[in-house]
DNA sequence: ATACGCCATGTTCACGTTAACAATGTTCGC
DNA sequence: GCGAACATTGTTAACGTGAACATGGCGTAT
C-alpha cells in the first residue's frame, strides 16, 4: 500500500496545478514556441533544443491541453458512432472495428447510442455528436426508417453509414442479397425441391435484401416460391415460425434471416421430433460466434463486421480529410460457412 | 432528389463560416456576454432580450463552441469507457447503460477498447483518454491482469472499474459468488448427489468468484467436491470440458460458469445421446439473450448488467463531481432463473 | 428630492495553444 | 570580406468563451 509515485510529479512549487507550455518553456529556458514546434515535430529545431525541451516536458508530465489546441486548429480530431443496439453482435463487432482503426488514425470516437429508432432519437443523436464538435459520424443504422431520416441531417458534417441500405449517404455494407442467394442456391443444389424462408422484420435494412436474394435464387432455377414467414430477429420468433411451418408438406430446407432464428428453428424442431439436417435443412445468417456450437453446428452466411467497420472509416475519413472522394457505396461480400445442419433431402435419396 | 434546405440555413453574408457568438451579438444588439448569459440560463436576463438572443442563434444556427467554453471552464464534460471485447454481450450492454446514462447527466463518452490484455495496452489506453480530456474513467475489464494494472494508473483522474474484482479502484460489480452459490445450491435441492463445474479461464476476475460459490455450496451441504474442468468461455471449449466429464460415473449435475460453455455442453451431450435435462441436469451464467432458446432452455443465473453500467457511472460521478464518496464497492445480486435443462435426477426417481 | 441598492447589461481579460511574421546568429558563395 | 540565404528562435496576435468587475438606469426608502 506504497503511495504511487507516477505522473502528477511536482512542479517547481509543487502547486499542483497542471503543467502548461509555458511552464515546459520556463524550465527548459526556452520560448512556448519552441515547445510547441517540439510537439508538433516541426523541422526548425536543433536537436539539443529539442532534447531539453522533451526533458522538461517529462519532469513536468507535461500535457497539452486539446481544447487550446483545438480553438486556435478548428480541428478535433474526433468523430461520432451512432448505433441503434450494441447489444447485437453485429453492431458491437462494428464498434469495435471503428473504434480501433480510428485510434490508429488518430482520432477519439465519441459514442451516441439510440434509444429508440425514429427520426427524432436519430435527430437527437446526431445534435448531441455535432454538439461535442466532432468532425464526422457514422451511423450502424440497419433500419429503413433512420436511413430515410439521414436524409434530414444536417449538412456540412461529413457522414457515413455502415450496414444500411441505398442512402443520402455514403454507405458501406455486406452484400445481403448475395450472401442470401448463396445460401438458397447451397440447398438447392443438395436436392431440395423449393426452400421456405423465415424473414426478418421489414423495417430493417436487411430483411427486403435477404429475401429478394432468395427469391431470385428460387426464380433462377424454376422454383416454387413459397409463402414468407416473418420474425423479428430473436429466436423466439425463430421458434414460434418454425412451429407455422411444421404444417407445410414437403417442407424439407429453410433459409433463416440470422442465426438467433435460426436457434429458434432448430429447437422448435427438435421439439418437434424432426431431425436436422436429415428431415429439414437449415441455413442461417450471420455466424455469430455460437452458432458452430448449434445442435447441430448451423450452416450459415458469415458477414466481416470488422471489415465493414474498418472501410466506414476509410470512407469517413476520404471525406473528413477532403481526399479525392471515391465511390460512395462499398460492397463487402459474405461468406458460406457449410457446417451441419444441411444435407442432402431424404426425398432424393430414397429414389436415385 | 431535391437537395436538401434544411439548417446550414443562411447567416447574413452567407459566408458559410460557422456562427460565434459575437455573431449572434451583434444581430441580437447586445453584448456577447448577454448571449452567453442567456446559453448558461442565467438570471439576470430580461425576457425580452433573452427572446431576441434565442431569435437570432436560431436565425444563424449558432453552435456554442466547446473547445473554446472547455478552455476557459476547465471542463469537458467527457467520459472515458475503456473495455476489452464489447462483441461480448455482458460488455456490449455494460457499454449501452453507460453512455445512455452519462448522456442524461451530461456528459459525453469517449471509448478505448482494448487491443490485448497486458498492462502496457491498459496504459495506452488510460493515456489516450487521458490526453482527449476526460474527467473520468470507467473501465470493463473483468481480468485479473488489467485489474492489477490499475494499481498503476496515474492518481488524479477518477476512476472506477466495473465487474472486475477487488480492485485499486472503486468497484461495480454482480456478486459472482452469490449467483454460484444459488446456481449450485439449486441443484443440490432438486437431489442431486453433486455438482461438476466447468469453470472460466482463471486470469478473468469471475471464474475463480464463481467457482468458491459453487465450492462453498457444496461444502455447505458435506458434498463431494469434484475436480474443476476449465475452459475459455467459448462454446467450443465447453463442447471439449463436456467429453471429458462423460466418463464420471454417476454424474447427473453440471453447473457451467457461464451460458457459451453450457451451449457447447448442450450439443456435447446431444451428441452423446445423453438426455439434458433427464439424465444430466445443466446451469449456466450470464442469461444472454439466446439462452431461452438452447435446446433444452438454459437454467442461468442472471446479471443485470444495465445496472452494472448505471451503478459505474453514479459512482463515477459521484467522484467527478466530488460529492461526498460513498462506499468504494458496490455489490450487484444476481438472479437464478430456472429453465428446462434441470431437473430431479434420475437416481432420485428410481428409488423412492 | 436624494441616496442607496438592485437589476440588466457591457467591458475587459484570461484560458493555452498555433499561425504569422520578426529577429537573431551562421554559413556560404563570390 | 561582405551580402544573401538559411537555420533557429522569439514576439505578437488570434481562436471563442466565461469570470470578474464596471456601468447605467430605475425604483424606493427616508
Amino acid at each position: 500500500m506504497s503511495v504511487d509515485p507516477v505522473v502528477d510529479s511536482p512542479g517547481e512549487d509543487s502547486g499542483r496545478r497542471r503543467a502548461v507550455m509555458a511552464d515546459v518553456a520556463k524550465l527548459a529556458g526556452v520560448s512556448h514556441m519552441t515547445v510547441s514546434r517540439v510537439i508538433n515535430d516541426h523541422p526548425a529545431v536543433s536537436s539539443a533544443t529539442r532534447e531539453r525541451v522533451l526533458a522538461a516536458m517529462a519532469q513536468l508530465a507535461y500535457r497539452p491541453n486539446i481544447a487550446a489546441r483545438t480553438l486556435v486548429t478548428g480541428r478535433t480530431r474526433r468523430l461520432g458512432v451512432i448505433s441503434v443496439d450494441t447489444t447485437l453482435y453485429g453492431p458491437a463487432s462494428m464498434l469495435v472495428a471503428i473504434e480501433r482503426a480510428a485510434r490508429d488514425a488518430g482520432y477519439a470516437v465519441a459514442i451516441a447510442s439510440l434509444p429508440a429508432l425514429d427520426r427524432r432519437a436519430l435527430g437527437d443523436a446526431v445534435d448531441f455528436l455535432t454538439s461535442q464538435a466532432v468532425e464526422g459520424i457514422i451511423a450502424i443504422t440497419p433500419h429503413t426508417t433512420t436511413m430515410a431520416a439521414l436524409r434530414h441531417v444536417p449538412t456540412g458534417v461529413p457522414f457515413v453509414a455502415v450496414e444500411g441500405g441505398k442512402a443520402a449517404v455514403p454507405t458501406v455494407a455486406v452484400d445481403q442479397y448475395l450472401g442470401a442467394f448463396l445460401a438458397t442456391r447451397h440447398l438447392l443444389a443438395l436436392g431440395h425441391a423449393t426452400v421456405v424462408h423465415i424473414g426478418g422484420p421489414q423495417d430493417w435494412y436487411e430483411a427486403p435484401e435477404r429475401e429478394r436474394g432468395w427469391r431470385d435464387a428460387l426464380v433462377a432455377e424454376d422454383r416454387e416460391v413459397p409463402e414468407v414467414v416473418v420474425g423479428d430477429w430473436s429466436a423466439r420468433s425463430g421458434h414460434e415460425a418454425a412451429k407455422q411451418l411444421l404444417g407445410i408438406p414437403g417442407l424439407s430446407a429453410v433459409f433463416v434471416a440470422n442465426d438467433q432464428m435460426a436457434l429458434g428453428v432448430l429447437r422448435a424442431l427438435h421439439e418437434a421430433q424432426v431431425s436436422v439436417p436429415d428431415d429439414i435443412s437449415v441455413v442461417g445468417f450471420d455466424d455469430i460466434p455460437e452458432a458452430a456450437y448449434f445442435t447441430p453446428p448451423l450452416t450459415t452466411v458469415r458477414q466481416d463486421f470488422g471489415e465493414v467497420g474498418r472501410q466506414g472509416l476509410d470512407l469517413l475519413l476520404e471525406q473528413v480529410e477532403g481526399a479525392p472522394r471515391s465511390r460512395r457505396r462499398r460492397v463487402i461480400p459474405p461468406d458460406l460457412v457449410i457446417r451441419k445442419s444441411t444435407t442432402v433431402p431424404l426425398t432424393r435419396l430414397d429414389s436415385p
